[in-house]
DNA sequence: CCAGTGATGTCCT
DNA sequence: GGACATCACTGGT
């Protein structure tokens, strides 16, 4: 008998960048076609959201952007640039909202990850938006996909300490760069590094 | 219809 | 530190 409470997770529905916060440490299980299990630790994240002149949902609801108006807990996944990227989507349906997931470290199967990655290992295997899709084989067929279900599971851990968080302009993008709303784990070899 | 543009990654020097 | 491959989406004709 699994015990599902209302609950859980409740934290998602918190703005983009709490949620994108207490995101980090929490772990996403993978399960492939294949059968194999994989594990990774988010590591590092940024918020998005409606009233951000950086994010998808600036300038309203779109097709493409669709998945972030609607509840929290689900995947939006794009593409940029012939690459996949995905944003775990925050705060209450009606708002466009979500945290980009930018990168995670390996916990379980990563010689696989390094396969799905092209042979690539280390600080280099999903130290990217891009790259930890490539990892853990997340493209558009999980478009909006809830994550409390497989094959992508999100797992909760208990909050980091505050003080292990590094706050910071986000990358790679052309507005709003001065905002601090980029969050990594402290010393942590498997973050972007641009 | 078409040109411009990225929430990127990789290779090169 | 810089060039470029690469492509869906967007906004303007």
């Amino acid at each position: 008998m699994v015990l599902t409470s209302p609950a859980h997770f409740g934290w998602l529905r918190l703005r983009s960048e709490a949620a994108a916060r207490r995101l980090l440490g929490c772990e996403l299980e993978r399960r492939l076609d294949t059968g194999e299990l994989l594990r990774a630790r988010i590591v590092e994240t940024e918020a998005y959201d409606e009233d951000d002149e950086a994010s998808h949902t600036y300038r309203g609801r779109t097709e493409r952007n669709a998945a972030m108006f609607g509840p929290a807990g689900r995947l939006y996944v794009y593409r940029m640039r012939g690459h996949h990227c995905c944003n775990v989507v925050t705060g209450e349906a009606g708002y466009g909202q979500g945290a980009l997931l930018r990168a995670v470290e390996p916990l379980a199967g990563e010689a696989t990850m390094s396969l799905l990655r092209g042979g690539r290992a280390g600080a280099d295997l999903a130290s990217g938006p891009g790259k930890l899709c490539q990892a853990l084989a997340i493209t558009h067929g999980l478009y909006g996909h809830d994550l409390a279900s497989a094959p992508l599971r999100l797992i909760e851990r208990p909050p980091l300490d505050p003080a292990a968080i590094v706050a910071s302009p986000r990358i790679g993008v052309s507005r709003a760069v001065t905002a601090h709303r980029r969050f990594h784990l402290r010393d942590n070899v498997h973050v972007s590094r641009r």
